[in-house]
RNA sequence: GCGUCGGUGGUAGAGUGGUCAAAUACAACAGACUGUAAAUCUGUCGCCUUCGGGCUACGAAGGUUCGAAUCCUUCCCGACGCA
């Protein structure tokens, strides 16, 4: 993996001042994407309801998928056997997998509550929280000495994932970009869990790191010891780069600022190729977060922002020196009858859309929109047809991904904080 | 014409004397969704309301009863059977 910048944000005069975002290059050995990128979210090695060619029309780059799903169900050892996950599902570009820290909340302190990635709240000091009535919730984990004990949100079986074990299985899965396993911290924990939690995220992006080596360095055994032999058929021995994952390490600390920099100081100093910004948000904490950490990462290695992708927080993102997204929300809220357009989303479903002959939104270049009308797109979800939801992702995440593409234009064309202005004026959240 | 059974909210369909403005499902309407427990979930769904309650309702009209969607009478409508 190679990542380059090609351009720095510059004000209206072309003035570099003291802006953290960049547009750049990230090559892998599976392809180039061009940064900042929307990366479509494909937990169970799919973009639901899309086909790669559809992901790929959208015009997305790269995908990502999860290594507690794909652990859970085929198995790793399958996707490995299949020849990683970009084969196994026909997906040709780059791929990355998320480590499993996400499961550790969703299916933790999350499970069964009303809190989720980004919160509504707007005091975050009203969520603190009685951890003391909490214990006994259920959960489908539960976080242990030096892991995380799992109960299969699919058959109920128990799994126990340490930081080595989602690195292996994420080696099997053989994505070009990996992420070290983490803990995302619910924004309801007080201060002193943050800091238990985030000790904990540390020590296990040291132990990633180091089976990553591992894994690395038996690799290179494996593989000189088959070249002596004439045995490797692998064909990639010439490619520049290396066909194992990059390893991208996570910051964490929730929405103290303390713990933030904290986290960054320590994450940068470890040998990774890139780095996750982490964390479920109040909203409003999002931004600040992001700039503590962006503006003590080193400046030459990507950062991804975990989970995000609201088209507000896109801007807030790369404003800030961020380099990739992920996010469900196209895909979700296609699937669920909401779309993205130019002044807002569109529910399709409500009544006045029956009879709106008119696209989604004038002037999109989505497969959607230039074949499609409003009317039609609402009969088929009252029909609960499945075509539904594959026409709304496809709308969805070609607005994302293009949206993100139109501000690295902008950053190239030294004009961001124009488009930011002119877009962000006419969408109402 | 006689007999039997049945007519409940937009639909289907519970309910057979009070706890019924009436279960449940569907439809409808509105909303939520940010490293996917998610083609999911939430709310509303007779009319009015100062959200305490008030009013009108279970084919129609009468009646019995403290009280009726529920019991009785007649009528209207439907299905089936017999002529």
């Amino acid at each position: 993996m190679r990542f380059t910048i090609e351009k720095k944000i510059k004000d209206s005069k072309g003035e570099a001042g003291n802006y953290l975002g960049r547009a750049g290059v990230l090559e892998t050995a599976h392809g180039v994407i061009h940064t900042p990128a929307f990366v479509a979210v494909g937990t169970k090695a799919t973009v639901k309801s899309l086909n790669p060619e559809q992901v790929r029309e959208a015009g997305t780059e790269v995908v990502l998928g999860n290594t507690y799903h794909l652990y859970l169900q085929p198995g790793e050892e399958i996707v490995k056997d299949a020849g990683g996950i970009g084969k196994f599902m026909n997906w040709h570009g780059p791929t990355m997998t998320d480590s499993g820290g996400f499961q550790v909340f969703s299916l933790g302190a999350a499970y069964g509550k009303d809190i989720s990635k980004v919160t509504k709240i707007t005091d975050p000091s009203l969520l603190i929280p009685e951890r003391f009535d909490d214990s006994d919730a259920p959960r489908l984990a539960k976080i242990g000495q030096d892991g995380v004990s799992f109960k299969s949100h699919l058959d109920g079986s128990i799994h126990y994932i340490t930081p080595e074990k989602s690195i292996q299985i994420q080696h099997n899965l053989g994505a070009d970009i990996i992420f070290a396993f983490d803990e995302c911290t619910s924004p309801t924990e007080d201060l002193a869990y943050q800091e238990e939690a985030l000790e904990r995220t540390h020590r296990w992006a040291e132990r990633s790191l180091a089976e990553h080596q591992n894994l690395k360095q038996e690799d290179a055994r494996r593989r000189s010891h088959s070249i002596l032999e004439g045995q490797d058929h692998s064909g990639r021995s010439e490619d520049s780069f290396e066909h194992l994952p990059a390893l991208f390490g996570i910051v964490q600390g929730g929405r103290d600022e303390n713990l933030r920099k904290k986290s960054a100081n320590f994450i940068k100093n470890l040998d990774f190729d890139g780095f996750g910004i982490g964390g479920s948000f109040a909203k409003e904490d999002m931004s600040t977060a992001v700039k503590w950490v962006n503006e003590i990462l080193p400046e030459e290695k990507p950062r991804h922002l975990l989970g995000i992708g609201e088209p507000e927080d896109l801007f807030m993102g790369i404003e800030n020196g961020v380099d990739l997204f992920d996010c469900v929300a196209p895909t979700r809220l296609g699937r669920n009858g909401t779309l993205y357009t130019k002044t807002g989303k569109m529910i399709i479903m409500n009544t006045k859309f029956r009879n709106d002959f008119s696209p989604i939104e004038k002037n999109c270049n989505c497969y959607t929109c230039k074949n499609y009308t409003r009317a039609y797109v609402a009969h088929l979800f009252h029909g609960k047809e499945m075509l539904a939801g594959t026409l709304a992702s496809i709308h969805n995440l070609y607005f994302i991904v293009n949206l993100v593409k139109e501000i690295r234009q902008a950053i190239i064309n030294e004009n961001f904080f124009e488009f930011k202005e002119e877009f962000l004026g006419g969408y109402s959240k």
